[in-house]
DNA sequence: AAAAAATATTGAATGAATTCATTATTTAAG
DNA sequence: CTTAAATAATGAATTCATTCAATATTTTTT
């Protein structure tokens, strides 16, 4: 047996997650109330708190499963065939970039951000800081990667580059969360023209 | 005459500013509410909100406060004698860190950053935003000053990596704010770490 | 299979941010 | 100096997120 309560429990989670899913990216998030969260899902808002600290973790909830799917895709690139440290770099972060739109708006993005930082300690700002770890992880594998094909200098510190190259784009994802006016192609472009002359710097020449 | 309404204006901008500044770092920010502000600061509610947007707005005024101090102070930095790439970085970088703390409570960082993100289109948002580029700038100066003074190479966009480094610490701070353990020492050990490898490759090796 | 213990659900009550129709004050016009 | 127009202040009313004591359901024990 799988447990009743186990059972109920899950199927209580999907609900309240997609019926929340649904109303913040079409309602926006402020008009999307608890209690409507609650009453489309058929539970209680008692029960909504019961699974959610607050309004901001219902949303960190979503967005977190996004994430999942940016990870998975991006482990796939960083296994593949790597051409050039440039190259692969825009490719995996383009990739990020590309993804992040799909099932979000940017305000949803803008408040799961917020309320990672404002509310650090609940348990889904943990979970959505452990996935940005995981990201962050992934950008320092790549370069560790590109060292090991000889396509980085030896001497370099991938661990430390990766971090700087993910913080970066991590920041400048903020502002185009910020910017309703900023496109895809504007942001990659940028952080591309940022991360250009220290990815020429580590890059092994060939002669 | 200045007007009185204007003279007005600032002076019951000023018991706002003033109250809820105070009452943030000492009761909390979630503890103050705008009712024991407007009433300390001898106002009505109603008035409070013709001055400010929102909560959060108020507190944004009281951290910009801070950061107009820590530019000002940055540009003597940036302006008095540099030594290596990375020792004039980390003094400039280090000199952000030590100065955040001495009016702010990281609380107080993690809710401006938050509402800053959340919020873009509110006046203090913007002029928060706008703060955090001229610190941008700041770094970016600094570099290209490296580079008169031929302590960075001349092929490089001192630009690009000016704002690579300061979105990268900016990042990290976030980090710091949201983690009560972090000390600022370790705040700065870690940036230097994520630096070194770009500063001295940047850097013109002296035979 | 009844009773006890453990877990969950419920929604009315609470409390605080934000709004808005009124009222008051200042400035400009006649 | 009055009157009208423009600005600003006010606080009671509204709206929601969040809490919590009372119930209900499931699991465990005897």
């Amino acid at each position: 047996m799988t447990g009743l309560r186990a059972q109920q429990k899950r199927d209580r989670n999907k609900r309240i997650l997609d019926v929340a899913t649904a109303l913040f990216r079409d309602s926006g998030f402020d008009s999307a109330r608890m209690e409507d969260i609650a009453g489309l899902a058929e539970v209680s808002v008692g029960t909504l708190y019961n699974y959610y600290e607050n309004k901001g973790d219902v949303l960190l909830a979503a967005v977190t499963m996004e994430v999942e799917e940016v990870l998975e895709a991006g482990r796939i690139l960083v296994e593949a065939d790597l051409v050039s440290v440039e190259g692969s770099l825009n490719a995996l972060i383009g990739q990020y970039f590309d993804h992040s739109l799909v099932y979000l708006s940017k305000e949803m993005w803008r408040i799961a951000m917020a309320t990672s930082i404002q509310k650090p300690d609940s348990p889904f700002s943990k979970h959505y800081t452990d996935l940005d770890q995981r990201l962050c992880g992934q950008v320092s594998a790549l370069i560790q990667r590109l060292q090991l094909r000889n396509l980085v200098s030896a001497g370099i510190d991938a661990k430390a580059v990766g971090e700087l190259f993910f913080n970066n784009l991590n920041m400048m994802f903020i502002e185009f969360a910020k910017d309703d006016a900023m496109t895809i192609d504007e942001l990659k472009a940028h952080v591309a023209w940022q991360n250009r002359p220290v990815a020429k710097l580590i890059s092994v020449t060939k002669l």
